[in-house]
DNA sequence: CTCACCATTGTGGATATCCGCATACAGCCC
DNA sequence: GGGCTGTATGCGGATATCCACAATGGTGAG
């Protein structure tokens, strides 16, 4: 999937020059007229960035973007405004919007701004593919399977698994080699590894 | 240490107003008239948070904020600022800055934000802990260790790290002892786990 | 020149893990 | 009832890991 720009804001004629501007940088943009005929399209599954107005009719651009948080829309959002607001930049960046940008703004510098949205969006989308995937594996794990890996991962042995459990050592021994074929790992060491993707969902 | 509330400001006003306001919710806090004064005391072992006066006589707050980054200095800050700024305050915040506020501020709410910087220092300080408290253990190890353990680390059998080594796989195990001991864990799985403190300098 | 530390290797045994082969029972779907 | 899955268990062997005891050679500090 592409990346491009999704554009919120009511003045077509600020629209337009977005989406000119952009294009003229071979940035694919997409456009709405309001906040609600965005949502009707907005999923999780878009890739980019928002260019959201904040004074807007009806519901504005920061409502939309608690509205897009709480859908689970984690597209990185650039505010746009024209009247300058400290405490509304501050509680936007506060609440993880990438950036807040005052009209008039400077072509190149949003160009740039939605390019460097575009590449955090990139990483947001590898982490969370990879903690989709480990997800998935864990799925696919029997209620039996995940008492005996939460053991496993604590470096328990299998005899102390069992104990634990009530049950024979090999059946233990059976639970973590299916373990470790769903989880498709060959080790106690690759799965640790494989769980620690859930952990650290980092950086930015 | 306890947490304490650091405050840089050219106004004498300010200050006492400050410390006044911070002492009545039992926060207790020092006060410098210049970026200069701070940074001559200011090394990586306060606990707490900054307020710093964007604009002052002399070095600004925002520069200050850049030295204390540079030497290695993360505690939180607060700005305070007269004039609202909405660029000052987006640059200020996607640098790293915990907060932005106006003047005239509420009492109320900045002590709030304060404590909530605290707050967001002590799990800081408690993840660099914890990530140094690793490196240390690390530093123990030698050349040799280094490339047994990220050979462990990589899921890979003493026979095989013996073989990619040049060496006997006796040596390889007292390595992997070695090891062990070292960075005090008992299992490849806990080896692992250590070392993912290092990766997710995560979440705020 | 000793002493400490590092890297290296060997022998041999106690444990653990990994696996194939088999069996068994319970619950579920067709 | 028959097929399928999940759970449980046993046997036995091939590998691997863990470890004590023992030893050699290099290097840098005192």
């Amino acid at each position: 999937m592409n990346s491009m720009a999704y554009i919120v804001d009511d003045d077509s004629a600020v629209r337009d020059a977005l989406q000119w501007l952009l294009q003229s940088r071979g940035v694919q943009s997409k456009a709405w007229d309001s906040a609600d005929a965005f949502l009707a399209s907005a999923t999780s599954e878009l890739y980019g960035c928002c260019l959201l107005d904040v004074r807007m009719p009806g519901m504005n651009g920061i409502e939309l973007f608690d509205r897009m948080r709480a859908i689970q829309c984690q597209l990185p959002v650039i505010f746009l405004t024209g009247h300058g607001d400290v405490p509304m930049a501050v509680k936007a960046l506060k609440d993880g919007a990438f950036d807040f940008v005052e009209k008039p703004y400077d072509d190149n510098a949003l160009v740039d701004k939605v390019l460097a949205a575009f590449a955090h969006d990139k990483r947001r989308i590898a982490r969370t593919e990879s903690v989709n995937l480990v997800r998935q594996l864990l799925s696919q794990l029997t209620q039996r399977e995940h008492e005996v890996m939460q053991r496993i991962l604590a470096g328990k042995l299998n005899k102390v698994i069992a104990d634990e459990l009530g049950i024979a050592m090999r059946t233990v021994e059976v639970h973590r080699s299916h373990i470790f074929e769903k989880m498709q790992v060959r080790s106690a060491v690759e799965l640790s590894q494989r769980l620690s993707a859930l952990g650290d969902s980092s950086a930015s």
